[in-house]
DNA sequence: TTCATACTTCGATCATCATCGAAGCATCCG
DNA sequence: CGGATGCTTCGATGATGATCGAAGTATGAA
């Protein structure tokens, strides 16, 4: 009828009070769950549900599906760079924001997932494995490098085992306290055990928190020493037009 | 919490397919009826009354009432980059009201967007001011520069009258159909006033389309020199014969 | 296995709002 | 003045869609 773009289509996924607040909560960068989606809009989790697939259908958000969580996240750049311009545009009134609550402080430090280390400690892990080269490519592929499988063997840990299992070796997990991802798979939980093995950490009793020992702290800060751009957040690229 | 309908109130006026069509008819710079208005939305006056004085209460749209008529413009030019912007975000996505239409091509290649020259002249157009150093700087702060001054006066614009008002004299507007920025800004608007005043392009009558003269052609050309490899492969691609 | 958690789907309700007919103002013209 | 035009307001209707309860699916935990 019209000629040119509808921006009718994407107006009408923002102008909606509860997906805008969900899509102003994965501005932030980090993935969040279908149950904080629904908390930070407001509704239940049907309402979040319907509308998550909607704004899904409309390519301005992804899933990731890990376990029986699903991480939603904006779909690209483009679309975090869009709703910015329009929150830019919005500027002279007011906004608000809300803000994933304080956890317990153990927890989000190191604490168990499934059967690997996560937490800040688990993320800070990969970072510094793949800054060293141990592990190549960030993402969903990872892969162990030649020069990474002498370094894993040599901290005893029999790689040809987990090869032969059917699990993949390497694989990534997204941390729900630091939102980013840290190592997963086989080699995970491998290193996992380890840890607790030389008594380096323990377990929380009657939680999925891991204490590291002094001992503990000084051995994996050697074994996996933070690369000094770790603490670059992942924000998103605000690339400028030539 | 529950409250952020800053984004949600700017994207439910856009949402609704009738005013998303008034707002892509104001885009073209004029100042349009209500009844015009009514008309390229497809809908009674009175809907489009309605429509509008929502457009307005949400700062979108202003009018000017003449005589027994009411003109609607849009309320600035920030609302013009915004929607501009939404529409190269949902052009990019392939969210499209019309498979690429009659006039799509001609939109393409020059078009109005709010008052300043679109479409691949206008991407142009910025391209050759950067590259002949008449504006200096890339993204969103351009600057004119000393020489630049001395051509843009040669060209007879008023320079001086274009610094003295308080809108920005050089601003980037993202281009929906090419994707890439083009000049906006009061000299932005003072040169296709110029292209018009000079006979060089015309306005179609229904339409954001801008289409130039023979003499226009070369003119413009000679005027804005295509810096050399960066620019031929996209101007071959969306060029009109005719 | 059984239970719990996370989320989806279905179904029904309810509110919003886009739409248009009709009437009401306002302005211009003759 | 009367009549015509441009637009707004009122009121009723109808459709869309947001919402949530209940039930269903999938995964993890015990």
């Amino acid at each position: 009828m019209k000629e040119g773009p509808d921006i009718a289509l994407i107006g009408s996924l923002i102008g909606d009070p509860a997906r805008a607040n969900m899509l102003t909560a994965l501005t932030g960068g980090k993935a969040l769950t279908a149950t904080e989606l629904a908390g930070t809009a407001g509704i239940t989790l049907q309402t979040a549900s319907s509308h998550l697939s909607k704004l899904e259908a409309g390519g301005l958000i992804a899933q990731r599906k890990q376990g029986r969580h699903r991480y939603f996240t904006l779909a690209d750049d483009d679309v975090g760079l869009m709703i910015e311009g329009l929150m830019g545009f919005a500027a002279y009134r007011g906004f608000t924001r809300h803000r994933t609550g304080p956890k317990d402080p153990a927890l989000r430090k190191a604490r168990v997932c499934y059967n690997h280390l996560a937490g800040d400690y688990g993320v800070r892990m990969l970072d510094s494995l793949v800054a060293e080269e141990v592990i190549a490519g960030v993402g969903d592929k990872l892969q162990l490098t030649k020069s990474g499988e002498g370094k894993i063997t040599a901290l005893g840990i029999d790689l040809a085992a987990l090869v032969k299992s059917r699990r993949p070796v390497c694989r990534t997990c997204l941390d729900w306290s630091e939102r980013r991802s840290h190592l997963s798979g086989s080699l995970g939980q491998a290193l996992l055990t380890l840890f607790l093995d030389k008594g380096w950490a323990k377990r929380e009793p009657e939680s999925r928190a891991v204490r590291f020992t002094g001992t503990g702290e000084r051995e994996f800060a050697k074994l996996f020493p933070l690369p000094a751009s770790s603490t670059v957040e992942r924000v998103h690229k605000h690339t400028v037009e030539a």
